[in-house]
DNA sequence: GCCCTCTCTGTTTTT
DNA sequence: CAGAGAGGGC
């Protein structure tokens, strides 16, 4: 243990051998909190604490694990696997397995994903007679979400006269009815969702004095990371637990609190010192990650928040180079200029593609990133989005096997009952949801007990029906004896899955199977890893567990040598060398719907700060003049962050020639663009070169003057100064489109278009008197 | 009941 | 652009 508390500085060697007693750790980004965590816990072991006695809660799965790793390389394997790590809901599903009964719950309780809510909100709402235009089920969902943070429940709800008013004066009074039938379906169903986990062991720990007991008795000491992220619910989950021994320590940095739209609650981290009694306060202000460059041009910035706690980050590390900041046409050459620069730095400064990550502000923007990487052959990864277990086939697939481990599941139920079609169509599946509602059973019992209901429902579908409860049932024999991966195969086989999916030859559809065969060779490594791992028992309640619990972060595959692509808020806790942050755009990043409420914008601000912190090297802030949205071309400004930094470390590229020669900031063509609307001047300094030094292909699209030749139709009704020969089949270049082959030439004099048929971007009519093209062949 | 097509509407951020 | 939902033809 010396020799590891050797390695520790003196501000962060204090906290870590602080054995007892509440403490409160603020972590400036980048000073090795993890470290600190990491090393604490195996002195809190070396000192004789039991693992088992330890609970440490993170913010991924992923932390957890590493976390674990780590500590098993200082304490031995046997003796870290007892510690109890996780985020809180992974943690707090498992006990609430433990518990369920007591709540009412089945022990194999279904975790409904975002997606089963909406669903479910969706057809109550539906079912209520509700104008789902001023009920919207996702405002719904988040106002439900929001109680459920704040531990109000549906009673709690109707005794407060406040938010009945409150909902009553938005044009929803009936959002309480609502919620109560929600809770009642997702019950009914055995089914939590996200919120309820946090809940629902709120509510075990107030009920159960004697359960309370127990966990505090087994959880003597409490670490919990990313504290400034907690909400309401998690906050008494804390609280309740660590209140007998008070061994509690926290660790967080107010500055990074970045997730208060789903109920994070900066004052947690702020008030914490109120909470307990006599609670130690350590700092560690040091950073290790970032040049001075990047600490300081962040601390430039969250400088102008004014809810923050006292800290000053420094570091002793290299001034490095500036941060560059680079402003592109449209979304596409902004991806280019991401992808460009990597290329060079690749090259140049021979790094790996996993030195570089890509940071923005909303999923959508990955799109014009990845078509620049695809084309440069950059390996790159997405993180999250549109996550692996939220295709429409994965979940079609998991929704069998939720059945069998849960018939009630009613989300799972309706959307494989018909899928591949049975006949069951859409009046039936209304039918059996009122029957269930009536004869409150779950509307597999419905099925299986038909005859005995008095559903109007004819016999042949009858039939039909009473088919499907015997094919799940006959699963569920199955699930005896075969483990997951056996079993999913088996399911998709007979299930008719595969076959319906083979009848789809297109491309995407071959993509689905392809995905189902990823999602069973996954299965696979679960089941050969349970194998490996004494304290789990593999089977299917735990895989799906997994899955619902699983971030995007978590996985692992593939090659590791890859740029990463994520959003800004999947980003925390992790570092990279290189750091693009794109899409510096008002509207965007500061997002358009966060910058009503000064708390908002704030929020916003230290997002950006969790951003730049990321860097190590290098950082690179990108914006675009203009950008597709909602597949429409949208003018953009700079971001008003990008202005708050401090422009002693920043190098503002402006791309003068690309300004001069493009149609799309040249007033003289068009008129109405305004081609200084950027704030920024070029820098006048030498390595304003740098970033003009691209010498590959793409860059060739801004053109010089010299080999600019714009062309005209060649019909003799040329109108255009510059005298051209543009004919059918030539191949032409667009600063915009790229390359592309002519195919028809139409219309006369100023009127003269082009159809031309571009590599990437289909096919295009343009008016050659504003299309500056060039002849390459 | 099924399936295709059309229209509409909506984009922060995630466990 | 894309997913959901409505509407119409079979």
């Amino acid at each position: 243990m010396e020799k590891y508390l050797s390695q520790l500085n003196e501000a962060q060697l204090e906290p870590t051998i602080q054995k007892d007693g509440p403490m409160i750790i603020i972590a400036g980004a980048g000073s090795g909190k993890t470290r600190v965590l990491t090393f604490r816990i195996a002195y809190l072991m070396s000192e004789g604490v039991d693992p088992f006695n330890i609970l440490s809660l993170t913010f991924t799965n992923k932390a957890a694990r590493e976390m674990k790793d780590r500590i098993a390389t200082i304490v031995g394997a046997s003796e870290a696997k007892n510690l109890w790590m996780g985020t809180f809901h992974s943690v707090f599903a498992k006990i609430l397995r433990i518990e369920a009964d007591r709540l009412g719950y089945p022990s194999n309780f279904t975790i409904y994903d975002t997606q089963d809510s909406d669903r479910l909100i969706s057809s109550i709402i539906k079912e209520m007679n509700l104008d789902k235009d001023i009920y919207k089920y996702k405002q719904v969902r988040s106002r439900i979400s929001s109680y459920k943070n704040s531990l109000i429940t549906v009673r709690a709800y109707f005794q407060n006269p406040e938010l009945i008013e409150a909902d009553t004066m938005a044009r929803r009074p009936r959002l309480g009815d609502i919620y109560k039938e929600y809770v009642e379906r997702c019950f009914k169903a055995g089914a939590m969702d996200f919120d309820d986990l946090l809940l629902k062991t709120n509510e075990l720990l107030t009920r159960f004095p004697e359960v309370l007991m127990k966990y505090q008795n087994r959880f003597k000491y409490i670490l919990v990371d990313e504290y400034q992220d907690t909400n309401h619910s998690q906050y008494l989950i804390v609280r309740a637990l660590s209140d007998k021994f008070q061994n509690i320590c926290v660790v967080g940095d107010d500055a990074q609190s970045i997730y208060a739209f789903r109920g994070a609650n900066i004052n947690n981290i702020l008030n914490f010192q109120k909470d307990y009694d006599d609670v130690k306060v350590f700092r560690l202000e040091q950073n290790y990650r970032s040049t001075k460059n990047i600490v300081n041009a962040a601390n430039s910035i969250i400088e102008k928040n004014q809810t923050k706690l006292d800290k000053v980050v420094w570091t002793a590390n290299d001034e490095g180079e500036k941060i560059i900041v680079n402003r592109s046409l449209t979304d596409g050459d902004e991806g280019r200029f991401v992808a460009s620069t990597i290329w060079e730095n690749k090259i140049q400064n021979h790094v790996l593609n996993s030195d570089f990550a890509i940071l923005y502000r909303t999923n959508a923007q990955s799109r014009a990133i990845e078509d620049a990487l695809r084309k440069r052959d950059i390996p790159y990864r997405i993180y999250g989005g549109l996550s692996f277990y939220q295709r429409k086939e994965i979940k079609d697939v998991l929704s069998y096997l939720r059945l069998i481990i849960n018939p009630a599941d009613e989300e799972a139920l309706k959307r494989v009952i018909n899928f591949p079609p049975r006949g069951i169509g859409g009046t039936t599946i209304d039918r059996l949801v009122v029957a269930a509602n009536g004869y409150k059973r779950s509307i597999f019992e419905v099925m299986k007990n038909i005859d005995k209901t008095d559903v109007k429902i004819n016999s042949g579908t009858k039939g039909k029906l009473l088919d499907f409860v015997t094919m799940i049932e006959s699963y569920q024999v199955l699930n005896q004896t075969a483990d997951v991966f056996e079993l999913a195969e088996h399911v998709t086989r007979t299930s008719g899955l595969i076959r319906e999916l083979k009848k789809d030859a297109t491309p995407e559809g071959v993509t689905r199977m392809e995905n189902i065969e990823e999602l069973l060779n996954g299965m696979k490594d679960f089941v050969e890893g349970q194998k490996e791992v004494a304290d789990t028992t593999g089977n299917l309640a735990e895989f799906l567990e997994d899955v619902a619990l699983s971030t995007d972060a978590d996985a692992d595959k593939g090659d590791p040598d890859h740029v990463a692509l994520m959003t800004i808020h999947l980003a925390k806790g992790l570092e990279f060398p290189y750091v693009f942050v794109v899409g510096l755009e008002e509207d965007l990043f500061p997002s358009a719907m966060s910058m009503g409420t000064r708390s908002e914008l704030e929020e916003e601000r230290r997002l950006f700060y969790v951003a730049l912190t990321r860097a190590e090297k290098q950082a690179y802030l990108t914006y675009a003049l203009s950008r597709y949205r909602w597949g429409k071309l949208v003018d953009s400004e700079p971001s008003r962050f990008i202005e708050e930094i401090d422009e002693q470390y920043l190098n503002i590229t402006t791309p003068i020639e690309e300004r001069r020669f493009n149609p799309m900031l040249d007033s003289d063509i068009f008129g109405d663009v305004e081609p200084n609307k950027i704030r920024f001047k070029p820098a006048k300094q030498p390595e304003f070169k740098k970033a003009n030094t691209t010498k590959e292909p793409f860059k060739a699209q801004i053109t010089t003057p010299k080999n600019l030749k714009p062309v005209t139709a060649t019909d003799g009704s040329n109108t255009n100064l510059f005298d051209s020969k543009l004919a059918v089949g030539n191949l032409v270049k667009h600063m915009r489109f790229g390359t592309g082959e002519v195919l028809k030439i139409e219309g006369a004099g100023a009127d003269v278009k082009a159809e031309i048929k571009f590599q990437h971007g289909g096919t295009k009519k343009l008016l050659l008197r504003f299309a500056k093209l060039e002849v390459i062949g």
